[in-house]
DNA sequence: CTAAAACTTGATACTAACTCTCAATACTGG
DNA sequence: CCAGTATTGAGAGTTAGTATCAAGTTTTAG
């Protein structure tokens, strides 16, 4: 929230039901369904706001599997990736320094410059009941540390 | 086509316009635009052969900078990652045993299962006329080779 | 070759997921 | 408190894609 007053824009009570409402989500989530859990906010309203909150990083957008595309609360704030869980729907964010090098090194593979990349891994996470339960009984912590195999810090 | 023929489609007229238009595409294209370029087939029938070739991995469905999604002809028949270049559009595929070497390694940093990745680099290739000409006018092959830094084979 | 069966197509209707518009409302600084 | 700017909500409009279904093709059995 101060993210956005920071950025010049107030803090309305649309805006703050919105951010209070992600703050409990572990899945990610559609516009749609965000909408209707908010019935006293316009969907129009969800539409541009969660806009608003992409621009300003306070959440993300993360492919799914199927191809369809959902937000989820930014918990990690600088370069990360994210990895979601099929059975639990939960959106981690990890950093990968390996990644991050990798990068660069492929970069240097290729015959152009890497400006930017979309990397997304789908998980089936260790801390869903086995029994498919729902996303609430999942304790995933949603952030991870990854070293990776060549990390010689 | 004969991918299509070995698992009992028909090779149809139209699947065979299609065929013909997508091989001269080196960018990504959108159903809705490649209907346009086939006036004499249907749009629905784009659409299902489209939908047909991405099951049959004839094309690639590749996401771009800025979300949407488009089809490529697939020219690495196995595992495989894209690069677009967001000046050109030309969407290139290249192998990387790093890449897949380093996903097992994540795996085994992340509280869970890889299961499947998303992943797309956006670049500027070195063969885009640097005034930033069209497609047309780049020479880049669209199919690269990576060896990244750890390669020990 | 012929006819029935199976597959494929095209036109159109429909749906989902947004975006746009604009009058009404809420905030803010002075 | 007032004027000016930002924000909102309702609904119309747009875009991309799916569903339906009668008509046309291709294949297969005879």
């Amino acid at each position: 929230m101060a993210v956005l007053e920071d950025q010049g824009y107030r803090a309305t009570a649309p805006r703050k039901a919105i951010v209070n409402l992600l703050e409990q989500k572990r899945e990610g989530f559609t516009v749609e369904a965000l909408s209707d859990e908010l019935p006293s906010v316009g969907r129009a309203t969800v539409y541009r706001t969660l806009k608003l909150f992409l621009e300003a990083g306070v959440v993300c957008k993360v492919p799914m599997m199927d191809g369809a595309r959902v937000y989820s609360l930014t918990r990690v704030d600088d370069r990360h990736y994210h990895s979601v869980c099929v059975r639990c729907g939960g959106v981690g964010e990890f950093k990968a320094a390996t990644f991050d090098r990798l990068l660069r090194a492929i970069g240097a593979d290729i015959p152009g410059k890497i400006i930017d990349h979309r990397i997304a891994l789908y998980v089936t996470c260790d801390y869903c009941p086995a029994d498919g339960g729902k996303q609430a009984d999942c304790s995933n912590p949603l952030i991870f540390q990854c070293r990776g195999p060549t990390n010689d810090t």
